[in-house]
DNA sequence: CAGTGAATTTAGATTCACCTAAAAATAAAA
DNA sequence: TTTTATTTTTAGGTGAATCTAAATTCACTG
């Protein structure tokens, strides 16, 4: 109000900039949903995500996801354009690193300090990221000692939502007698990381290649104690070694 | 079910028994907000819990109540007689002692580990109590060593809703050269708690009465290091001492 | 015990997130 | 470039939780 007052008096001009807007708007359960699926298909390959690939995530239907769409974009979340797919606004962006960084944190907190496995705590964190304190995520947060990665590698963005980077490269496209260490998984569903566990691979292990069979692009490795390992060329594409 | 089989097996008859059922319903966010009011009103007066006084705590409308008194009962959740008003089951209280368990558990987390005060953890608790993993639950409760209380003196129910009952009486019941020992309070509002932070009582706090005003029953009481504080009638009803 | 006032319930709408089925737009193939 | 197939959107409807306004029941008081 008082702002603009400032514009008529030359000499005395109060300049009004354009900032992020304060309130921090506040999303549903629902729509935290979406704009997190959003951000993750957009993650990988950067173009539009379009409504089919969304709908496959949330275990919806199509016309559902046009619908939120039409409501994130009116709330500029994302930009939306009909058939031709969606995209996060800068403020989409900074709403679902918010989502990931509570998911991830809470994670780590399920692991590090209640004793969780690493295959259980997914399904655990995609409730708690809903949790809408922020003096609670940065209590956490500190709490855990400012982790910068989770359980399964992942990093975890700071609260004005930047991440490290870390070199990595899949284990599919490493070469023979080339050798690294396990810094994170490309995929966290339970059942991949029981046979992670099982066949002793985790976080930290040294892998090195010892042999590629061309043939289905199996890979022999082994792991520090000499230990020897078959893996299939659909685990090494879900494997990270530090680069 | 097979220890039933020896019972009937002679005359072939298959009995179906009734039992506290398997399956652990589970219900919204909503209906669990509904269950714990329902617990919170009947806790104080063992009567039923009336229409009004659940729409005053939800912050809802009295129509709006009536719609789900008719769900929950459906649900075995209540007994819901028309206009007499409703009590919980022994299911529904089962529901309730279990999301209790889950506040007090969480807000025994915030205060001991994260360093929240007393009086910024109800708001949150109320989010997380909705968690519905029980491995969390149990997890979260070993970690913090199996506390029997919570950060305001409220027991914390057992996996089995078990509680602790200690023997309490309000300050305000009490005459003057009695002392104790603050092991609760009656109402968890910030402004409150806050109050009680800037006057120097806590849980543990050691109190005797000095002497007690009847005109208006305040009362003048002594802390541990002496200092000597009134306190008004109305904050009285509000502190337990151990009895 | 009838009559009034408060509490409660019903009736009918609204919003959110979802659905199915049909129409429209886009992309791929002939 | 038509035709066909796929993707996406619209249209219309459902259930959950809410609301307002009106009707009903209860409880008290004269």
């Amino acid at each position: 109000m008082s702002a603009f007052l400032g514009l008529y008096i030359h000499s005395f001009r109060i300049h009004t900039i354009a900032h992020s807007p304060i309130t921090t708007m506040s999303h549903s359960y629902t729509e935290e949903n979406y704009i997190k699926a959003i951000y993750k298909l957009s993650a990988n390959g950067t173009q539009e995500v379009n409504t089919n690939a969304i709908a496959e995530v949330l275990e919806t239907k199509a016309a559902s996801v046009t619908d939120m769409l039409r409501k994130l974009s009116a709330k500029d979340i994302v930009n939306y354009v009909k058939y031709k797919g969606v995209s996060l606004t800068e403020q989409g962006e900074r709403v679902a690193l918010q989502i990931i960084r509570k998911h991830r944190l809470w994670e780590t907190f399920l692991v590090e300090k209640l004793k969780f496995n690493w295959d259980e705590v997914h399904e655990v964190a995609d409730e708690m990221e809903h949790i809408s304190s922020t003096l609670l995520t940065n209590r956490l947060d500190e709490f855990l000692g400012f982790p910068k990665f989770d359980p399964h590698g992942d990093p975890i963005p700071s609260e004005t939502g930047e991440m490290k980077q870390i070199k990595q490269r899949l284990l599919s496209d490493m070469e023979v007698n080339d050798a690294g260490v396990v810094v994170g998984v490309n995929d966290s569903q339970p059942l991949f990381l029981q046979y992670l566990d099982k066949m002793g691979i985790a976080l930290g292990s040294k892998i090195k290649i010892i042999d590629k069979i061309p043939y289905d692009n199996s890979l022999e490795i082994n792991l520090e104690d000499n230990k020897k390992l078959l893996i299939s060329s659909e685990v090494s594409k879900n494997i990270f070694l530090s680069a």
